[in-house]
DNA sequence: TCCAGTAATTGGTCCGACCAAAAGGACGGG
DNA sequence: CCCGTCCTTTTGGTCGGACCAATTACTGGA
């Protein structure tokens, strides 16, 4: 166990995580106005420009919806709500997603990335292939390594599955994972802990060979599987 | 032809605007590091203070990467690029998507809305039906009106397809619904030019008789189908 | 040639003051 | 009693200067 690096938090991202929580928390709900940057100043001794640039941040992450010498009020992120506003919640959590956000989020995993592979195995290029197998060299050479890293491995299986988005030629898909990475590295994390490193790579293999082949159907299943047994495996925890 | 709201930008604002526009119109490529928050103060005579505000900005919309004391360099969108980025892309070009993003689009839409679309006829309950319903309701007082209003019928229209996807029990899909609201919009608008106001929400009415019905499969395929026939008209044009 | 020491530069944070627009009263004519 | 006009207060938005800590670039001596 180490220590590991110590960061002092800003006032700013403090006061932010302090309305965050007031929001998700329930103490402050949707259409509340919040007390004027003035206001906020005088109970929080933080100047007025750190006070507007902590509004800034929260209604660029859809908690707040602010007007001009009006003020903010809280935003109903049924309406408002983004990747960044469900990231916040999980993190208020401790960074564990509830049971049914996992369920929602494997979901979802299936829908796009599910639609990308039937699409690239369709339609699969030598390029394609030959930037999917380059990522897979790199995370067999973290294999290799005698000190596992296992942040990296979950970077490179990011990388590949997003590389399957990016090769299929949907301009959206990519982009799309890339709202959800914090998540993704989060999922990827557990699964290696869970089915460990090798396993993991061993079935990225899986897939592009699928993909070689041009087996659109073998892929999609291949993959309904794979996130079945992630939930079982789960259910027994 | 109304005048509208005239609204004031802030400096802000537009310096955001402007940094956008040199990305996408690649007068600043990926890799390039942009000039000190010092010198962009001098050449644009606007504040520290908000020069780094726009700075942030622009990297949490990932344009940029921001390293404390090393700089800002203009960040690969495929690294980086969410749907802010892409919505920023259609909107400077004069809010028209290419033939391929419009494409991509319609392949997300089925993945997404197609998935949520079959879980909700599987589930639903009195209370999903209820809540879609009374959108509909509201569309069709739209519709009633002498002065059409196309910009408030596309908004019951994606609160319509929102709610299927709300109602379907996943937390993301709604999520990935705002993400993709501006971009949603529009297609709304040009469905409501195209086909005509009373044939969208005939069309929407169609689809809560599948969901109340049960059928999943005949929703999904109406999906599938309704998108098809948008691409083959647009096709024609 | 190398390296320690230093000066300059960078992003990040913070302050207190000021601006223009909007809201809310106060006032006065009808 | 009503309604427009004027003025004061409050609001978010902006400013320029200051400081911090880390990094980089340079400089002089061994």
């Amino acid at each position: 166990m180490s220590i590991g690096v110590i960061e002092v938090p800003t006032r700013r991202a403090l006061l932010v995580q302090k309305i965050e929580e007031q929001i998700l928390t329930g103490k402050l709900r949707a259409g509340d106005s919040l007390p004027s940057e003035r206001q906020l100043q005088e109970e929080t001794h933080i100047s007025k420009t750190m006070i507007h640039a902590a509004l800034v941040e929260l209604e660029q992450k859809g908690f707040l919806e602010i007007t001009p010498r009006r003020g903010a009020v809280v935003a109903n992120y049924t309406e408002t709500g983004t990747m960044e506003t469900l990231n916040a919640r999980i993190r208020l959590n401790g960074g564990n997603m509830t049971a049914k956000q996992t369920r929602s989020f494997l979901e979802a995993r299936i829908a796009i990335e599910g639609a990308a592979l039937r699409r690239l195995a369709e339609r699969r290029t030598d390029e394609d292939l030959a930037y999917l197998e380059q990522i897979l060299a790199q995370a067999d050479a973290l294999l290799e390594r005698e000190k596992s890293d296992d942040a990296a491995l979950a970077d490179a299986l990011f990388r590949f599955h997003r590389g399957i988005c990016l090769r299929s030629g949907n301009e959206f898909f990519p982009l799309l994972l890339n709202e959800f990475r914090p998540i993704i590295m989060e999922f990827w994390m557990r699964s290696i802990a869970v089915f460990g490193a090798a396993s993991n790579v061993h079935l990225a293999k899986r897939y592009l060979e699928l993909i070689r082949a041009g087996d659109a159907e073998g892929a999609f299943h291949r993959l309904e599987r794979s996130v079945n047994e992630y939930l079982s495996c789960l259910d027994e925890q």
